[in-house]
DNA sequence: ACCTGAACACCGTTCAAGT
DNA sequence: ACCTGAACACCGTTCAAGT
C-alpha cells in the first residue's frame, strides 16, 4: 500500500511491540510473526529494520535491563553499595525471563557495572582490580539469578511437587538467605584482598 | 507393522537417540522429529514412552550429568576437596550446553551433592550448615558456567568481535581467575563461618 | 494395545512479485 | 525503495485410522 518507508516504524516501535507481548504473554509469545502481526504489518520489514530473532531478543533484553545499578549515596563506603548494588540487580534481573540474562557483557550490564566501579576507584582500588571485583559480583548475581528463576519458567519439569511442602527444603527465605550469605562472602573477600594488596604497597 | 510394542524401544534408547544428534549437531538439532526419525519410527512413540519436549531434554540433562562429582580423597581436608568439586563440576558442565544445566534441584545436582555434604558433615559440620554450604556452591558453579558458556552457542549476538582482540578483554584466562577467585572467596567465607559458630558452641 | 500417516497450528526466514 | 503474499523447511503435539 504504502511506498515510502512507513516512518512510524523505527526499530524502537518494533522493540516496543515485542516488549508488550513479552508482559502480556511471556517470551514463548514473542515471535517474528506474532510481532509484526501486533504492528498490523509482514515479518519482512521486521527483518529489514532488526535482522533477525535473535537481535530482537536482544534488543528486548536491552530495553528491559536499563538502568540496572541503583544511585550511588554521599558517604556510602563502597561495600555498602556494593550491597546494595547486588540486591538492587536481583530485583531487577528477577522481572525479566531468565533465557534473556544468560548473556556476559550485554550492553546493560556493562552500563550497570560503571558506578560500582568507580565507587571502588574512588576507594582506593586499582582500575584493574575495580572492573575485576566488579565483574565477579556482576556474574555471581547474573548466574544466581538465572538459577533461582530458570526452576519454573522455562522447563516445567513435569514432576509435581509444585504446591504444598516444597520438595527440597528451598523456600523463598532460604533463596534469599542463601543470595545475602554469597555476596557477603564475596565483598569480604574482595575486601580482604584489596587490604592485603595495600599492604604491600605499604610496605 | 508390528502390534506388540518393540522391545528394543525403551525411554533409554530415545534418550540415547537424543544424546546422540546432540552431540553430532548441538542442541537446537535435537527435536522429537529428529529423534524419532533416528530411530526409524514415528514422534508417537516417543509421546508415549517419555512425554513430552521438556521431559526428553531433561532426561538428556540428568544423563549427560551424571557422576558429576569427583572421588573424595583419603585425607583430605574439606576445603580441598571443596575446590577440586567446584573445579570438577566446571569442567563436566562446560562440555553441556549452557542451557541444559540452568536448572536448580536437577538430579545429577542433588546426587552431586551428597559428597561434598558428606566430606563436611565428617570435618564437623551441622546437617543444615554442610546442606546450605553445598548448595551454595552449587548454584555458584552452576551459575558461572551458565555465563561462561552463555556468550556463545546460544544467541550470536550479531557483533562481529569473535577472533582477534577480545572485546572488554575478557580472555579465557581471565575466566579461569575470576572462578577461582569466586570459589576461594566463598570456601573462605564458609570455613569463617564455620569457625565463629563452633566457637559459640565452645563458649 | 500399539503403531503409522496425516493433520493442526504454529515457527524463522526468504523469494517473487507488486506499487 | 519498500511493501505484501506466498512459499520453504521446519517445529510440538494430537487425532483417526490401521493391524
Amino acid at each position: 500500500m504504502a511506498r515510502p518507508p512507513d516512518p512510524e516504524l523505527d526499530a524502537d516501535a518494533i522493540v516496543a511491540a515485542a516488549v508488550e507481548i513479552l508482559r502480556e504473554q511471556g517470551l514463548d509469545a514473542v515471535s517474528m510473526r506474532s510481532v509484526s502481526a501486533r504492528l498490523g504489518i509482514s515479518p519482512v520489514p521486521v527483518y529489514s529494520r532488526i535482522g533477525n530473532k535473535d537481535a530482537l531478543l536482544n534488543a528486548v533484553a536491552d530495553r528491559l535491563l536499563a538502568d540496572l545499578a541503583p544511585p550511588t549515596g554521599p558517604d556510602e563506603t563502597w561495600t555498602q553499595y556494593a550491597e546494595r548494588w547486588t540486591a538492587e540487580l536481583r530485583n531487577r534481573l528477577r522481572l525479566a525471563d531468565s533465557r534473556l540474562i544468560v548473556a556476559p557483557r550485554r550492553n546493560s550490564y556493562v552500563q550497570a557495572s560503571r558506578p560500582l566501579v568507580d565507587v571502588m576507584r574512588r576507594n582506593g582500588f586499582a582500575p584493574d582490580a575495580a572492573v575485576q571485583a566488579c565483574r565477579l559480583l556482576m556474574w555471581a548475581t547474573v548466574g544466581f539469578v538465572a538459577l533461582e528463576a530458570g526452576a519454573s519458567p522455562p522447563q516445567d519439569d513435569g514432576r509435581a511437587f509444585r504446591s504444598g511442602g516444597d520438595p527440597g527444603g528451598v523456600t523463598p527465605e532460604d533463596t534469599d538467605v542463601l543470595f545475602g550469605l554469597h555476596m557477603r562472602y564475596l565483598i569480604e573477600g574482595i575486601a580482604r584482598d584489596a587490604r592485603s594488596s595495600a599492604r604491600d604497597i605499604d610496605h
